[in-house]
DNA sequence: CTGAAAGCGCTTACAG
DNA sequence: CTGAAAGCGCTTACAG
């Protein structure tokens, strides 16, 4: 059923004689009235708004009789704080934005899990940001968020704009960055070395024996930039290195892109012997076009991938990975803003959780 | 480097000898004084501040010439709009709250994503809310974001407590519920029949010859219990319907879930000759340890899983399942909803965007 | 430790 | 079509 664009809306009510000159009824709620507000609790309490502002907000210097009868009285009254009034007021709103480039990474997704789990108890709520790799998606957002004067920034990585990194900076606002660490004046981050993993990864490649490795990759975001580095560093320093087993391709990551990637490689390179795949969906994809192909994983090549993403314990055979501890940056990012926020200057700007080889039959 | 607790921190000025009188530093921003304001703009442009609030909001009965000279104004001084202050004046923020149950199934990220290409050019904002298919956390969400005067609410599905019910209807704010239909009046939902596409599915297997066919599933959320009934009256319409092959678990799916409940089935039925999973992410599992165990798919077993996620085609073999349409229910909902929010009657209430059955090699 | 006044930056409702 | 006044619901200074 459709209704012609020019008809009335079927729920117009036939115009009564002698009608009150009642405003016109929006479809939304108007608790412009129905609203319990600060002064309803101060009144209750029998104390003036800004005492129970501040009982409320748990300032240090009320009565702590008063506070209670404040708090009851809010209760009572089923109170909620307004926060558009509050940040208004306040110049800050309880809001931390937080900026990470995809939610189909479930890595990211348990990053923010983890974030989330830090803030929401202690008051503040997320607004997540997905820029999709993209900086100039990266410093809309921030714009846009900045707007919401947010009480902290968190970020990933280091790589953006100089217009995004000016408004950060231009904010003022603690801002903590996650997955990698720098070390840098007025800096804070919370992460790992993705080279050193890269590094780390490809020596236990090594250590297999390996010699024709090669590194196959998708999206190209810093970090697989790093972990490239850490790759190159390890054979370099073992002396079997070959530039031309570096295969990158710009496409996010996924099981089809593994294959695909995986199905190049061994057209171009029969010879290679051990893969390290930037992500582990790559690595899972490559695992089952082996097995289609009659490939054997590991003794004619071995594979890692990185991440330990759900699933690779599963893999025919089991995949040989990197776990990168996501929730421990999440909490410790998360923690080192909250102090930040509450202006205290932190034990270390700089976080790094490290990383742990997992390996399994693969390599 | 730690400091000591009780030192002064390291960044105190000393104090000066005749100090202006100023007041204390804080470490956030104070940008109450540098902000650009309506009035700046107003200002700037020669008109009022109503003016170049309408103006600036595309309100129509503004003279264009004067509508393009604050628009100019705004320009020049680079003036954004302080959402706090608008919320507070208006009783509605710019926000959109989207309840969704999990990120880790990337069904709901494709949802999700989907719902922002749609709301945020339209000038809103998503405050997304992971309920983690906990009633409790979706009603703590509901109050929380409630109190932020969103513009519109997006939920999934049907089943709440009465409470966070009674939050949603109380609000007055415009709903769409999302991924499930019902037909109501004043109810507002796109998504499709998950009965129907389980009993579709069921059916395709039954059409491939099969008569001993198991549900398997996991979360047992609302949308799972559905599809299982579906898959129940495929059955006892062919006269096979065995309670014995339902196979049920609370944890969250995953790969190796799904492995664990196929080895449980095979172990307690060793005559099952389909299965429907719930989720692809099982499927998956169970297609990897039917590898492992020798078990031949399809010819012993066929396999059928459900929306189709990343890899499924990958598999060996590659995986039936059912396509969900969740960018189209995720587009569809935030266009109805957006039509709500500006008071508009939609020209259907319910949607139903379909399924489609993906048949591959897996059965 | 408590409070009266002012103001945060917008929009609503009312006039003209 | 445009505007002056009032107010949204809080918190920030400033006094006492």
């Amino acid at each position: 059923m459709r209704h012609d664009e020019d008809a009335p809306p079927a729920h117009t009510p036939a115009p009564a004689e002698a009608a009150p000159p009642s405003p016109p009824v929006r479809r939304t709620a108007r608790r412009a009235t129905g609203r319990v507000t600060l002064d309803d609790v101060a009144r209750e309490a029998g104390v003036s708004a800004i005492t129970a502002s501040r009982a409320l907000r748990g300032t240090r210097g009320v009565d702590a009789a008063l506070a209670e009868r404040v708090h009851a009285a809010a209760a009572r009254l089923g109170y909620v704080p307004d926060p558009a009034a509050r940040a208004l007021a306040s110049a800050h709103s309880q809001h931390v934005a937080v900026l990470i480039p995809m939610l189909s990474n479930t890595l990211f997704v348990e990053l923010l899990e983890s974030v989330q789990r830090t803030l929401t108890p202690a008051g503040y709520q997320t607004l997540i940001g997905v820029t999709h790799y993209r900086p100039d998606e990266e410093e809309a957002l921030l714009r846009s968020y900045l707007a919401h004067r947010p009480a902290g920034l968190l970020v990933t990585g280091f790589d953006r704009t100089p217009a995004a990194q000016a408004l950060i900076d231009g904010s003022g606002l603690p801002c903590v960055h996650m997955m990698e660490t720098r070390q840098a004046p007025g800096v804070h981050s919370v992460g790992f070395s993705q080279q050193a993993a890269g590094r780390a990864i490809t020596e236990h490649l090594l250590a297999r024996g390996r010699r024709r490795i090669a590194y196959v990759a998708g999206q190209m975001d810093p970090r697989v930039m790093q972990r490239a580095e850490g790759w190159r560093a390890a054979l370099r320093a073992a002396g079997c290195h070959d530039p031309a087993l570096e295969l990158m391709d710009p496409t996010p990551t996924s099981m089809a892109l593994g294959g695909r990637l995986f199905r190049e490689l061994m057209a171009r390179h029969p010879d290679v012997d051990g893969i390290f795949f930037c992500n582990d969906d790559l690595a899972q994809g490559a695992l089952l076009a082996a097995l289609r192909m009659g490939i054997a994983v590991p003794q004619q090549v071995a594979m890692a991938g990185f991440n330990d993403l759900a699933g690779s314990d599963q893999m025919i055979p089991p995949l040989t990975s990197v776990r990168t501890p996501r929730a421990e940056v999440g909490a410790q990012a998360a923690t080192l803003l909250l102090g930040l926020m509450r202006g205290q200057q932190p034990a270390q700007p700089t976080v790094d959780v490290g990383f742990e080889l997992v390996v399994r039959q693969s390599s």
